[in-house]
DNA sequence: AAAATTTGACCTGT
DNA sequence: ACAGGTCAAATTTT
């Protein structure tokens, strides 16, 4: 039991130095990518380092998932000795950090009684990232390719804009339990946050990222025209993702009345036309979209593990169990 | 007709 | 009691 224990917390301390790495490489892209984009030209280098960015982020998806479930299972008997596994720090500035540890929760509970039984729910991975786009009603960047079915939406405390959320669409179909939640921040209107709880089970999501799928089963074979042919079942299910699952009424935090006319939109959503038909479903694309349209390196640059990353974790992780 | 969105009510954690 | 998150009926869109 101690043994594997240990074993565990070990594990988790690679993965954690794994994750350090990834970061790292990351970063430095974030600058690179910048020059390129302001470059303007590089085509084929350009290329490769979209190709460098998504396997970075399928890289990240993967260690982020194995390190979470590390610590999950470490963390049991921590928790057991009345410690506490450490929560993602109160995002800084006007976040609200109050609902860090329940918002994972909603996948499991239910309208009934059965959050007794399901007590240890958090446990899904949660990522962090802000997307710039380029104009107020442009919302493209806000499509990651993958189909999400809008579920609610909320005023929050002291925000200026709503907060949406989203599920995956094929959550009954094929038990997908990734979500999202995407807020329009306070202090620039072009600016979004959008939070990731898990990652895609269903097909799309291991379309979107192969790593993810690879992870889990024996499906890294999957050929290159596989993906295509994803490709091609994903695309109808992203342009109703693309139009309708949109937040637009995060545009503003306006009545109904108002929102209605937001709402107007949704049939044309995109006044400047038609940016949805470069809509990306592979990685490459994916990370080629969130990069450049996002007028900064932010997109990459942003990504935020919400998973205990501090100082004090990273020199040592065995303390934490 | 089916699928997606909206929105008020409800539930849960603090 | 309050705030965040989810549900589900009603409505809208495709």
């Amino acid at each position: 039991m101690e043994g594997m224990s240990e074993e565990k917390c070990a594990l988790v301390a690679e993965l954690v130095r794994m994750l350090d790495m990834v970061r790292q490489l990351e970063a430095h892209m974030a600058g690179t990518g910048q020059q390129q984009q302001q470059g303007g030209g590089g085509g084929a280098a350009a290329g490769g380092d979209q190709r460098c960015r998504a396997l970075v982020w399928t890289m990240r998806g993967s260690i982020d998932r194995a390190v979470h479930m590390a610590m999950s299972c470490c963390a049991d008997g921590r928790r057991a000795a009345g410690g506490q596994l450490p929560e993602s720090p109160p995002s800084g500035g006007d976040g609200s950090p109050r609902s860090a540890g329940s918002d994972q929760a909603g996948d499991f509970r239910g309208r009934g009684n059965a959050a007794g039984q399901c007590k240890k729910k958090k446990t899904l991975p949660k990522r962090r990232t802000q997307v710039r786009v380029s104009a107020v009603q442009d919302v493209t960047p806000l499509d990651d390719g993958l189909s999400w079915r809008k579920y609610g939406q909320k005023d929050i405390l002291g925000a200026k804009y709503p907060r949406a959320y989203f599920r995956c669409t094929h959550r009954h179909t094929q038990s997908c339990h990734a979500s999202k939640q995407v807020q329009r921040t306070d202090g620039d209107p072009l600016l979004f946050d959008v939070v990731y709880h898990g990652s895609h089970t269903c097909t799309q999501g291991a379309a979107v990222h192969p790593a993810a799928a690879s992870a889990e089963h024996s499906q890294a074979q999957k050929p290159q025209p596989a993906a295509a042919a994803e490709q091609t079942t994903a695309s109808p299910a992203f342009e109703s993702a693309a139009g309708p699952v949109l937040p637009f009424s995060l545009l503003s935090n306006k009545p109904a009345g108002a929102d209605h006319a937001a709402g107007g939109a949704t049939s044309s959503p995109f006044p400047g036309g038609a940016r949805v038909t470069a809509s990306p479903a592979t990685p490459e694309c994916l990370v080629q979209e969130l990069a450049a349209t996002t007028n900064s390196p932010m997109a990459m640059g942003e990504m935020d593990f919400m998973f205990p990353l501090d100082a004090d974790f990273l020199e040592n992780p065995a303390s934490y169990f």
